[in-house]
DNA sequence: ATTCTCACCTGTTAGC
DNA sequence: TGCTAACAGGTGAGAA
């Protein structure tokens, strides 16, 4: 589900609700959880004291100094609720403060999402990532684009390549620059390359400015709905006309992923 | 080595 | 209406 702007939109919320509060009570610990971090109950008595966000990772600080490494994946949230609030079905965890009548929620309907202490091992998996989508600049990403013969969507997905980017902003993106996403990566130019990535950190910008897009059921950690999806130009338009120029959106299915074009200002 | 497919889960929606 | 299949914002293991 979520991309760059929905996980910075997470980490802003989890920053204002519930940095600095100290976890009386960790319930609800669902098994696929424990199954990757059996000892996850041991940050009862810690302190939250920061978050941060790198690609799609989400990393808490915690007083004691260590770290969790979290990642939504496809259905994760994040939940700040009155402590009274039962939880459901899908939450898999269930954090309780002192001194603070709110509690956090994880509710993860796919159960892909992941919640673990960073150590030696997963640190690897943030040491890999490429640079971050927000700021990424034409020299980097050509040098990382040129060499592969791939459709140049299949790279933007990669995160080895660039980190954040999904589904809907590689597709948002390729637009945005008139080029499309099924033409292999080595024949982007130089000058498409600076289009792109300007493409990117524009979208990036707008999309964080705006909370994220809500296609099905992404809501921030208050429960708000991000209101990006009316800036949306192609994902999820198949069918429907170019704001640019009337022709008929399309979608194609490219490594197994729904991908949405305008096939008149998209040149092959 | 690189690149592709599929599995991981659950719910919703499109199509017959 | 009811059943079935396809699809959904991500990623990584294993196959090719």
């Amino acid at each position: 589900m979520p991309e760059l702007p929905e996980v910075e939109t997470v980490v802003r919320g989890l920053n204002k609700q519930v940095a600095g509060l100290t976890i009386s009570r960790v319930n609800r610990i669902s098994r696929h959880l424990l199954k990757r971090e059996p000892s996850l109950r041991r940050i009862e008595k810690d302190t939250f004291e920061s978050f941060t966000r790198r690609g799609k990772y989400i990393i808490a600080k915690l007083k004691s100094g260590r770290r969790l490494l979290m990642h939504l994946r496809m259905s994760g949230q994040f939940h700040v609720v009155d402590d009274q609030v039962r939880s459901g079905k899908h939450d898999h965890l269930d954090i309780g403060f002192a001194d603070s009548a709110k509690k956090l929620l994880f509710r993860d309907m796919r159960k892909f999402g992941i919640i673990e202490f960073l150590d030696k091992e997963n640190e690897q998996s943030l040491n890999l990532l490429g640079p971050e989508a927000t700021t990424i600049a034409a020299p980097v990403l050509f040098k990382r684009l040129h060499k592969s013969d791939r459709p140049i969507k299949s790279l933007l997905l990669d995160q080895h390549v660039i980190a954040g980017l999904g589904n809907i902003y590689v597709d948002e993106s390729l637009f945005r620059s008139g080029i499309h996403p099924l033409r292999p990566a080595s024949r982007v130019s130089l000058e498409e390359t600076r289009r792109l990535a300007q493409a990117i950190r524009y979208i990036m910008k707008q999309a964080i400015r705006n909370m994220g897009t809500t296609v099905i059921n992404f809501s921030g950690v208050d429960g708000d709905s991000g209101k990006h999806a009316r800036h949306l130009k192609v994902y999820r338009r198949s069918g429907e006309r170019c704001h640019k120029c009337k022709d008929v959106i399309v979608r194609i299915k490219l490594g197994g992923r729904g991908t949405h074009f305008c096939p008149t200002c998209q040149k092959r």
